[in-house]
DNA sequence: TGTACATCAGTGAACGCGCGTTCACTGATGTAC
DNA sequence: TGTACATCAGTGAACGCGCGTTCACTGATGTAC
């Protein structure tokens, strides 16, 4: 044999982490496959060697993601714990809904870099994004205190999250774009308030 | 002289509302400036009469939605009028994250359909946008009762219907879409009432 | 232990295509006389 | 009213560039004997 399978998995985990951020930064179309090698100190024809194509590398830089940061949200949580609850909503809101992850483009949720390149891509990148929302909304479905408003709440706060950072990513005015984020901060803080209510009463 | 100037000014307008309905549809950059001018009867090589490149003309797209159906909404609002109040505000919203606009890929709200393009684009492009989504919060602003909420609220909205449309479009899953617009639709309702309830204790 | 060999990740030149942009040209329009 | 002319919206061929993708090749690696 010659390289070993781990050598080669490293590779393609380099180049998908990479293009992850490149992607975040830059934007997919914005980004070319040179610039994704280069970023990994490879070059562009050995590519092909570890994906079918650019958009596959898409799909699994957004998985990439739901398996790393996504993953220590699901900790955070303490999903499979018993003593989940509000606070780890909480916790979950005041993370994504903070100024540091509007500043952060490298680090920060594909779902707020890419929305309308999701919207339009094949189905690989489609089913990636969309279990990236599915698993928020069943972080904060499996969080929020049981009752008829239960699922409702969820989207309410996914789309305050997602919707709240698209909205004040896409302007280039700093304190509007501060204003929105706050304001979505407090709505969804408050959401979560008003719904325990509602469901103890 | 040669043609009239009423004359090219037609031909211009007949680009730009056919580039909005492509730009709308298949996106910015999947987008050709020949799609565009061939949907407008002419040919690729005239485009430069009229605009000085692609994103001037995207700029003036969101421009144009803007002075039309945004238009038809201040219109609606009752702006300048009296009488304004939540009465509009609800009909903005239940017109913004109905069904229809979900399905409507042609007529939709540029913020809609390409929150990330925006983000990236150049100078041009980023102020026409802001200025779409400005001229939204200010119409909520400016139909909700008077209060320490009011601005808080017009931007709460704003982020519900513009980021519920959004995530919904982002996602194949029609029921889910659905549902996510319904959520956000009845949270939109309820925080006018809530916030209405607020300012008048 | 040492040597010949097979594998395949990685290389970098080349291909082909589409697209934004340019440009010389055309011909319909309206004006000047 | 009629004719010569100037203008310029629109044409379509051509250019140039970047990018996704292909491909023949290389050379380091680990195995076989």
């Amino acid at each position: 044999m010659p390289l070993s399978a781990a050598h080669k998995q490293q590779t393609r985990a380099k180049i998908v982490e990479g293009a992850r951020i490149l992607f975040n930064t830059k934007g997919f179309h914005e980004t070319s496959i040179e610039d994704i090698m280069l970023q990994a100190g490879l070059t562009r024809g050995g590519f092909y060697n570890h994906f079918k194509n650019k958009d596959e590398l898409y799909a699994e830089a957004v998985a990439c993601f739901l398996n790393g940061r996504g993953q220590s949200w699901r900790e955070e949580a303490g999903v499979g714990s018993v003593d989940t609850g509000p606070d780890t909503v909480q916790a979950m809101i005041k993370s994504y809904l903070s100024s540091e992850h509007l500043g952060d483009l490298e680090g920060q949720c594909p779902m707020i870099a890419l929305p309308s390149d999701a919207a339009r891509a094949g189905p690989p990148v489609q089913s990636a994004y969309e279990g990236l929302l599915r698993a928020m909304i069943g972080l904060f479905e499996g969080n929020t205190p049981k009752g008829p408003d239960q699922r409702e709440t969820a989207l309410i706060l996914s789309t305050l999250c997602v919707g709240g950072m698209v909205l004040a990513r896409s302007v280039n005015d700093r304190d509007l774009a501060e204003e929105i984020r706050s304001a979505a901060f407090e709505k969804a803080l408050s959401s979560i308030k008003t719904d325990a209510n509602h469901s103890v009463p």
